[in-house]
DNA sequence: AACAGGGTCAACCGCAGTAGA
DNA sequence: TTCTACTGCGGTTGACCCTGT
């Protein structure tokens, strides 16, 4: 596995942009596409390192993405699926609409992660710090078990989609590569439109993706929502997909009755976890409604825990109460 | 006004995975 | 099968900015 040397080479310029390499970049991209990122330097007349070139523009100069502050409703995002999915910034960042992992990682470093900390919440695991006392139970144990065995599936499925997403995008973009010249469209104007990823306005503000397989709706407002798309479906759905992939292969029909039977709608569960979470830094909050005695907050705590991770895969389940196509 | 310390974020580094020869 | 070139990803760094003293 050699590692490409391109940023040991002398005489390539490391550091901040400055606006006149932007337009260098900017212009080669709207006008070749990025092509091969290794060549494109030379090609654009730019003293750096593909890598480099291509971090700038998938960061930074790339069309579709949305600067400034993160709306309650990402930060939610963000903690939900950073629970399920834990550092994977790239696949978080699919679920963000606009939003580039880099940014996403920042951010959760910056302000999310501290906040976990400061209200007693370990940011690895999610857990509260006194959740660890109630671990030694036996019921806790199987919630554990269950609960783990539910996030490796949910986790396998959206990796699997996030691939997906991915090959759409870059289909997305050779698509606009190509439509480039017979419709001049300058970059930060850009508009999706593509065979595989079509962006319907919804009229309400809300943004909407449709892949071949489903249809992301990206809201400031919002929870994410998944849907199955149009009847027109040629390609097995991301479900199938992540059900045929090796990462969850060992997950049966009995696993979907099982998911149901653990997803059913819980009371609370919109103001699950992380909800409360973002709701404030009162810092001293008790994982559920109300002061627990001792008796009572093993089952509460795995109640809550439940709670949590329902809210988590209603944020990431695409599936409709009635949708019998997802399984 | 000057300095220190902390926060933020763009950019870099290096590993891992993959495609193609 | 092996090697090379290349891309993608997550962790880390460091320059810049802000705030408090």
């Amino acid at each position: 596995m050699g590692r490409s040397p391109c940023c040991d080479k002398a005489g390539l310029k490391k550091g901040p942009w400055t606006p006149e390499e932007d337009q260098k970049l900017l212009a080669y991209i709207e006008e070749h596409g990025h092509g091969s990122w290794r060549s494109l330097p030379e090609k654009a007349g730019l003293q750096r390192c593909g890598k480099s070139c291509r971090l700038r523009w998938t960061n930074y100069l790339r069309p579709d993405i949305k600067r400034g502050k993160f709306t309650v409703q990402e930060e939610q995002t963000i903690i939900q699926l950073h629970a399920l999915l834990g550092n994977r910034w790239s696949a978080i960042a699919t679920h963000l609409a606009k939003r580039t992992d880099n940014e996403i990682k920042n951010y959760w470093n910056t302000h999310l992660k501290k906040r976990l900390v400061k209200m007693g919440i370990d940011p690895v695991t999610h857990k509260h710090k006194n959740e660890t006392l109630m671990s030694s139970t036996g019921q806790s144990k199987s919630a554990a078990a269950t609960l783990s065995h539910m996030a490796q599936w949910e986790s396998a499925r959206l990796e699997a989609e996030a691939r997906l997403a991915r090959e759409s995008k870059l289909l997305h973009l050779q698509h606009y590569q190509n439509n480039k010249a017979a419709a001049p469209n300058h970059c930060l104007s850009h508009k999706a439109s593509s065979t595989n990823w079509t962006k319907p306005n919804l009229g309400n503000g809300d943004q909407q993706l449709e892949s071949p397989t489903s249809t992301v709706t990206f809201s400031e407002n919002h929870h994410l929502m998944i849907m199955p798309s149009g009847e027109n479906n040629s390609v097995p759905n991301v479900t199938e997909f992540a059900l045929s992939s090796s990462t969850s292969s060992d997950v049966k029909d009995s696993d979907h009755d099982w998911m149901r039977q653990i997803n059913c709608p819980t009371e609370g569960v919109q103001e699950g976890f992380t909800s409360l979470l973002l709701l404030g830094d009162s810092g001293d909050r008790s994982l559920s409604t109300g002061q627990k005695d001792e008796e009572t907050s093993d089952c509460s705590y795995y109640e809550d825990n439940k709670n949590y991770w329902n809210s988590i895969l209603n944020l990431v389940d695409s599936t409709p109460s009635d949708s019998s196509t997802m399984f």
